[in-house]
RNA sequence: GCGGUUGUAGCUCAGUUGGUUAGAGUACCGGCCUGUCACGCCGGGGGUCGCGGGUUCGAGUCCCGUCAACCGCGCCA
């Protein structure tokens, strides 16, 4: 008999009945009864309940037996008799009757259940993570992970993609985020770098001519946390090809996505057709670049309306350059009691208020309408198509000042009055992306977004005004998340050099941030292009979790710290005098 | 760096207007129980109320400061 198991603690069915089986597991959950007990035992693959009583020879030891001690156990297969089979599990009409028993490792007193549904603080989850992953949930999710990742790199192969591991120590590969640095032992006061994607690899490999790539890559970023961001790193599905357009990208990665939505998503429903939307009409119809479009309401402009008018706020910041009033439409939240809800939710985000108009039976009402008299508000009302019972907000002002708060306002709302439709994979692509961005403080014009893009209408295009200057580059959006970001590159040293000169970086800056690539585009350079899909926001989403650490097996917190590893640390004085490096004390 | 929320037993939480010895469930320990599957019943141990200061006859509760966790902003594909 093997040393451990002759079977899972799922695989026992009334067809074991009269088996003698060894199973190995943790103890889930004891059922004393002083003559008669009862252990579920636990593995990865399920449950089975074992049976003891006095008769047995080892009932002394299964009486102490308790939870989550990890235990092997000896024992007859029984069939259970009518009314005392357990419908919830697949074991459920059999029991082991035990006769020997050894405990593998017992148990202290636990910091977290891994029976029952008990919600736990993530400290504790995080500190003892290895017991928390025990938990039916997080098994879940973690299997899931590992299927999605396997489902993805078979999608690849069929695709004629090979997958290559490119370095993890290596150079700073400026996505425009922070570096984590690693020291150098054999060049005291030099440092490697984690790179925050293999960028500049793949690149490097369409010039090697491999045609298409991809690699399910860790990226490492030393920036802060969200609930959708895991600090210092996380896994990206990264690919590249030679030779294609914008299109070719899309059309190569929208099968690979959409297949693993529809393969693990559990029936709900994935788009078909991904619409592309411009990034200027997502900012104005959505307030966002990552637009969650499950949601229906789209803003418009509504400026025209307030020109002059009675309602002074409004009036007076269109008086100034570059402003615009728009407008939120709220179908079905034609209440004050909603409108008012609306507006100190608007508060607490920071805004002086959030002005509404709402229409009922007897017309259009709410502070806004009053100023803006009859006319102006239908015209408005016409715009919009409102109706009796909706209402719609407005906010004004420089679009940029504003577009991130509307875009929240927009979501909130959506999500208040039911209209976003949680049973959907809602997918866009959101391009046309401006390549720089001007420094409102400064004046100092910046890329936008990474710097490898080759610009729509290329050289000639940088010749003009730079902010007008859109970028061959592209995102994908999933119900608000950013799920995918690409580019097709600048593979043309000259154009580089021009497109890093606005910036503000000379030839001789760009050869040394980016020399490896910019030589090697000097000796036949394919176009090429691709794009980078988020892995733990993929499965966060087929698990329909709101947290990115529930679909992370080790996960930092949000002080980028590991609790259980206890990361990070102090280094000893041998590690810093090798690496020939001194800490400078903090003051605070 | 900034804002919000939270912090009471190993764990999850309650704790009234400031008023006796700070409670419950669960876990743990002991006892009882031969058919449970969230087993049940009886008993027990377990607390620097995050930390520091203040107001008060009296603070878990009010005030000030501070620390930590999470969410958001900045930042970041």
């Amino acid at each position: 008999m093997h040393a451990y198991r002759t079977h899972t603690c799922a695989a026992l069915t009334a067809a074991n009945v009269g088996e003698t089986v060894r199973l190995s597991g943790w103890v889930h959950r004891v059922r004393d009864h002083g003559g008669v007990l009862f252990i579920d035992l636990r593995d990865h693959y399920g449950m089975t309940q074992i049976l003891c009583d006095p008769d047995s020879p080892v009932f002394n030891a299964v009486e102490k037996v308790r939870s989550e001690w990890c235990i092997r156990i000896d024992g007859e297969v029984k069939a259970r008799s009518e009314g005392l089979v357990n419908p919830k599990i697949p074991t459920g009409e059999v029991e082991v009757y035990i006769r020997d028993l050894d405990v593998l490792g017992d148990a202290g007193e636990l910091p977290l259940m891994v029976f029952g549904d008990q919600e736990y603080p993530e400290e504790t989850r995080l500190k003892y993570r290895y017991l928390d992953l025990r938990r039916e949930k997080m098994q879940a999710n973690m299997t899931l992970r590992s299927d999605v990742v396997a489902s993805i790199r078979k999608r690849m192969w069929d695709r004629e993609f090979r997958e290559f591991q490119t370095p993890i120590i290596t150079a700073s590969s400026p996505e425009g985020a922070r570096d984590f640095l690693v020291p150098s032992r054999l060049h005291p006061g030099k440092f490697y770098a984690l790179p925050q994607a293999p960028q500049q690899f793949k690149q490097l490999l369409m010039v090697s001519g491999f045609d298409k790539y991809f690699q399910i890559a860790p990226c490492f970023r030393d920036e802060d946390p969200r609930a959708d961001r895991s600090p210092t790193d996380f896994y990206q599905l990264d690919l590249e090809m030679s030779f294609v357009t914008q299109q070719d990208v899309f059309d190569t990665i929208q099968p690979v996505l959409q297949g693993v939505f529809e393969e693990f998503g559990g029936g709900r429903k994935v788009d078909q057709t991904w619409e592309q939307i411009s990034y200027r009409d997502a900012a104005l119809w959505y307030g966002s670049d990552k637009p969650d479009l499950r949601n229906p309401i789209k803003m418009e402009i509504v400026s025209d309306h307030f020109r002059e008018g009675g309602f002074g706020i409004f009036a007076k910041i269109l008086e100034s350059e570059g402003t615009e009033i728009r407008a939120i439409p709220a179908p079905t939240g034609g209440s004050r009691k909603f409108c008012d809800r609306m507006n100190s939710w608007a508060q607490k985000e920071g805004l002086p208020g959030m002005g509404y108009i709402f229409w009922r039976e007897d017309g259009a009402a709410g502070p806004l309408a009053k100023n803006l008299g009859p006319e102006r508000t239908e015209a408005i009302r016409a715009q919009m198509g409102m109706g009796v019972g909706d209402a719609a907000f407005f906010l004004g002002g420089k679009p940029k000042d504003f577009e991130g708060v509307a875009g929240r306002a927009r979501v909130h709302i959506g999500d208040e009055l039911g209209l976003t439709d949680k049973d959907r994979f809602a997918f866009a692509w959101i391009v046309d992306f401006p390549i720089y961005e001007k420094d409102e403080e400064t004046g100092k014009i910046d890329f936008e977004h990474n710097p490898f893009s080759m610009p729509q209408g290329g050289m000639e295009a940088l010749e003009g005004d730079p902010l007008k200057v859109l970028g061959n580059q592209y995102d994908l959006a999933c119900n608000g998340y950013e799920l995918v970001s690409g580019a097709i590159r600048n593979h043309r040293p000259e154009i580089m050099f021009k497109a890093f000169e606005i910036a503000g970086y000379d030839e001789a800056e760009v050869r040394k941030r980016f020399g490896g690539m910019v030589n090697a585009f000097q000796y036949g350079a394919p176009p090429h292009g691709g794009c980078a899909a988020g892995i733990d926001r993929i499965v966060m989403l087929l698990a329909d979790e709101q947290n990115i650490r529930e679909v992370i097996l080790f996960p930092m917190n949000q002080r980028a710290e590991d609790l259980m590893m206890s990361a990070p640390s102090d280094p000893t004085s041998d590690q810093l005098m090798e690496l020939g490096l001194r800490v400078i004390p903090q003051d605070d």
